[in-house]
DNA sequence: TATGAATGAGAATTCATTCAT
DNA sequence: CATGAATGAATTCTCATTCAT
């Protein structure tokens, strides 16, 4: 059979996007087949070449459009005040939520740099470097403030945003812990390892 | 030829093991050819299946020596004390170095865990719960003691050592920081996260 | 180049079956390498693989069609009556007709069962069975009508095809002897071994 | 460990002649490898190459061996008469104990002619010619003094070989017929089949 | 006499990719 | 928009063979 009535193309991009996110965050992106995609989205291997080049530039635009989707959002929902406390923790809850919800696109974005070619690790570290910088941001805010007790923000960025990322390889929906509770529990760490002085949980 | 002179079969079985670290941690162990490997040591490719019955175990073993190395190696430093907070600042200096000074093996044993088979993913991950467990011993037993405040001695498990180990992915040896000054800041961080009484940094 | 004009599926899929018997029954199925088979057919080694999953699963298709085809045109060859004697003629006929029309199926299917994997030689030799059978009920009922002299049909029949057989190891058309002697000359051979009692020659 | 005490190189050589003959009879030639020879006598693959020169001239030695064995005892055990009814009668005898006693050399002469180079299987044609010729003599003669009715004894000998030989592949020592029985059997059908006049069974 | 290390060629198989239809 | 046939290069892995020791 030809095509399902009623398929059109923006679908089957979507379809094509979903199962490569899917599987590469399973298996990794070398040992994910295009042939494994297209059979997941049930189309033949050849059809992927009319949305992606090539399977690289499949991977490249799950992950800028990944980074995109968490620098517009945070843009969107950060919060009006200048307050660092407010802000970090607005910003726990933000990328937990957000790590939690795609989690594997986080997965993916996280392990995969190192299949891109150069010239587009070069733009997803840039893009991703963005996203670090927003937490950089608040911690230098919050030190110079006397707000938070750290001896170096970037190096704290990098602490922080590892302990935060590291929710996805083990937290699943439907466990012992709600992800309100989880989004507690992390925020109470990370005051604590900010040395926040407020520390109310 | 049959033999270059000189060679031995512990010295090509080090060489390949350790040109398999060096190639995985790059590339992923999907992507890391046995070409590859065998181009390094200088040898042909049906070199490695006398040392190694097939590329999976190849990994295997990469794995179990390197997280038995950290279990041994811990067992023989640890101090003797039952001072949780002495214990948790010996666990974060023998941590970061030996992330930093096996970089190589840590990145792959966090990384490939995916590209073991069942039964071979499911020993390593019994090897690396041990490891975590020594975290959570000595962080429960200060939380009972009192001389942290955690709310779950698990989840600070998985938080501190996702902390701790994102080091390996930044840090490179002759950078701006010294391995010293980044063992105290990130005792620091640690011992604020952990709510410790006595932060003395 | 994606396909040459005018090549289809069915038409390459035959040309595989037809090549891989060949070299098949001329070097031996381990012997046979998919190159070479390709390289028969025009085409490239991984092409086999869109029309068989495997070497293995090959050569059982060869031998499964090639058995089902000997079942079905006995069915549709075999004399309506039911005198054996008249049976044997019409079996021996047959048997040496269709193994020297398809000498080459024949030669795989007798020496390729060891190649097959345990589940796949239990289906062939289950299908070889059946048409072993076809002579032993014949052979049964000649001896219980009084119109052979043998002491054991099954035995005999484990006789009389291997003689019948071995035709295929040395007979070439177009040698000092036509197809038609030679099937006369076994006839009678075979004839005379059951201790038929109209011997005719 | 070098060697085990009192093992030589004659041991040496007849383990690994006895070794071959055994895989190859059971996989084959081409799947038979001499790292498996090897490892069931014990020794390196290396070591084979003290004995035979390759893979392809122990095959040689093999067969030339068995055929030579059988060519030497004929001559050993054949009867002084002249009659071609009891010398027919010995041949089955001999050529069923020899076959079922050798079953493995049998098997492996009769299935991997095709594995030699062109000079050693014309050699190793040669000689199994050699031992048709004794039938053929056999049969021959049986005509020319109307001990036999057969329209061919060359063709004859082909049949009546392939018949005898085929017992290899059926036969096991202690199922439920007795080797005795087995040879009276076919002493019977081939009687029958050369359309001998006394058939005394 | 035998080992153990290694080679190099070649095996089956997989896969991203192309393109006429 | 999508298929189905095919490519060609690469992959893991195997094996006969060599040879210093």
């Amino acid at each position: 059979m030809a095509r399902t009535t009623g398929s059109d193309g923006a679908r089957t991009e979507e379809a094509i996007r979903s199962a490569a996110i899917d599987l590469i965050a399973a298996h990794g992106f070398e040992a994910t087949t295009l042939r494994a995609i297209a059979e997941r989205v049930g189309v033949q291997p050849g059809t992927i070449y009319r949305y992606f080049p090539s399977k690289g530039q499949l991977l490249v635009e799950l992950l800028v459009e990944h980074l995109g989707f968490l620098l517009t959002q945070w843009a969107l929902e950060r919060p009006a005040t200048d307050d660092p406390v407010e802000l970090l923790r607005a910003f726990v809850d933000f990328h937990i939520r957000s790590h939690t919800l795609r989690r594997r696109e986080v997965f993916v974005a996280n392990m995969e740099l190192r299949s891109l070619a150069p010239a587009d690790r070069r733009h997803v570290v840039g893009l991703r470097r963005r996203y670090e910088d927003i937490l950089t941001g608040i911690l230098q805010q919050g030190i110079e403030l006397g707000a938070f007790r750290l001896p170096d923000a970037r190096i704290a960025t990098f602490a922080i945003l590892a302990m935060l990322t590291g929710v996805g390889t083990w937290f699943h929906e439907g466990g012992r812990l709600g992800k309100r509770e989880l989004i507690d529990l992390y925020t109470r760490m990370v005051m604590q390892c900010a040395g926040a002085e407020t520390v109310s949980a």
